[in-house]
DNA sequence: CGACGCCTTGATAAATGTCAAACGTCGTGG
DNA sequence: CCACGACGTTTGACATTTATCAAGGCGTCG
């Protein structure tokens, strides 16, 4: 079990196990030379991460509140996997649940300012156990590295929705969802084909 | 085997399939509600794609120019993995390559259009025969595309690089790298942690 | 030769980033 | 308990980047 502010460096520890968020809230993030950071992904509890044991692109991982992180080590694992059908099987899934995240966010980061924080509040909505009450863990700093904006920006959107009645901002880091339509409208994108 | 032009929908047939590209090239791609297109990848000869089984965010497929493909169906797939733990250890790596790259594109697209630009020159001349000739399959518009710039933009870009004598441009869809290391300065970006 | 598609270039506009300042909140210590 | 200071957030003015709109060039194929 891990602490606040224990560090997991992407080199050495991360491809060595897999990680469940017990409670609390990681995220997992590289550093670019000039200094700007890229958050992947937000784990709240319940969540997996350290999925990824590709070696040239390894993430990092932080918590961001105090959190207990369950640690697995992959070499269990995969002896388990060897004898259990099942558990390969999650772990397939997990990990081609994580590569349609990933892809997502893709697609997501192509989008305009507005449509990038109204998909970031629903995705976050969703997760959360009250789907219009929304408990940020993390700091607009952190929400503007995982959407590739500003500090600013996040900041002025999320004004501009509240403006406009579509969120309300009762504290810094409680969002509630007024108007999931008009998010919905904004956040508008992915077609069929 | 399918030819030039050919088309998968992502809904529908892409799950079903795992595919090999024999020679030629493939683009996966979404399409947005407004008519923007994002490009997933692109896929050369010796390539698999079709690994996302994730149904919410699926991709569709397209033929770039005249190309062979190879369908494997995932139903024969998964009984040749039951019996054979070398297959299924291909497929895990083959996923977890996926899951790397596609977490790569997401550091990209924070990236300034130069960034971009470079990366993408020197990641195609990685997968080309001849590391510092590059003929490219695709349209400017495709790499737009998949790198989240205009036509306009790539097009500036590369006249850029040609005017500080990074690349060459014999014809269109041919690239030569005069300054790698050039490049790869531009591209700077990932660090360990 | 001409038409069409793709690519490049230029002028302008819009979006977002940068810099700077003010405000709130929270924790700390007087 | 209140005052202060640090930090995160918001807001404003301005700069920069990239998109948009428009025109022209080049190459290919009929």
């Amino acid at each position: 079990m891990l602490r606040r502010e224990c560090w997991l460096d992407g080199a050495s520890v991360a491809a060595d196990c897999l990680y469940k968020v017990v409670n609390g809230a990681v995220r997992t993030f590289s550093v670019l030379r000039d200094g700007r950071r890229h958050i992947a992904e937000f784990y709240l509890a319940g969540d997996f991460f350290g999925l990824e044991t590709n070696s040239t692109h390894a993430l990092s991982a932080e918590a961001i509140c105090n959190s207990t992180i369950l640690v697995i080590k992959r070499s269990v694992l995969a002896v388990l996997a060897d004898h259990d059908k099942d558990i390969a099987g999650r772990l397939r899934d997990m990990t081609n649940g994580e590569l349609g995240r990933t892809q997502a966010h893709v697609t997501l980061l192509i989008k305009t300012s507005s449509e990038r924080v109204a998909h970031f509040l629903l995705e976050m909505a969703d997760r959360s156990p009250d789907t219009s009450e929304i408990e940020l863990p993390m700091s607009r700093q952190d929400i503007g590295d995982h959407l590739g904006l500003t500090v600013e920006t996040v900041s002025r959107t999320l004004s501009k929705f509240d403006d406009a009645a579509v969120i309300g901002r009762p504290s810094f880091r409680h969002v509630t969802l007024l108007d999931r339509a008009a998010l919905e409208r904004i956040q508008r994108c992915e077609r069929k084909a």
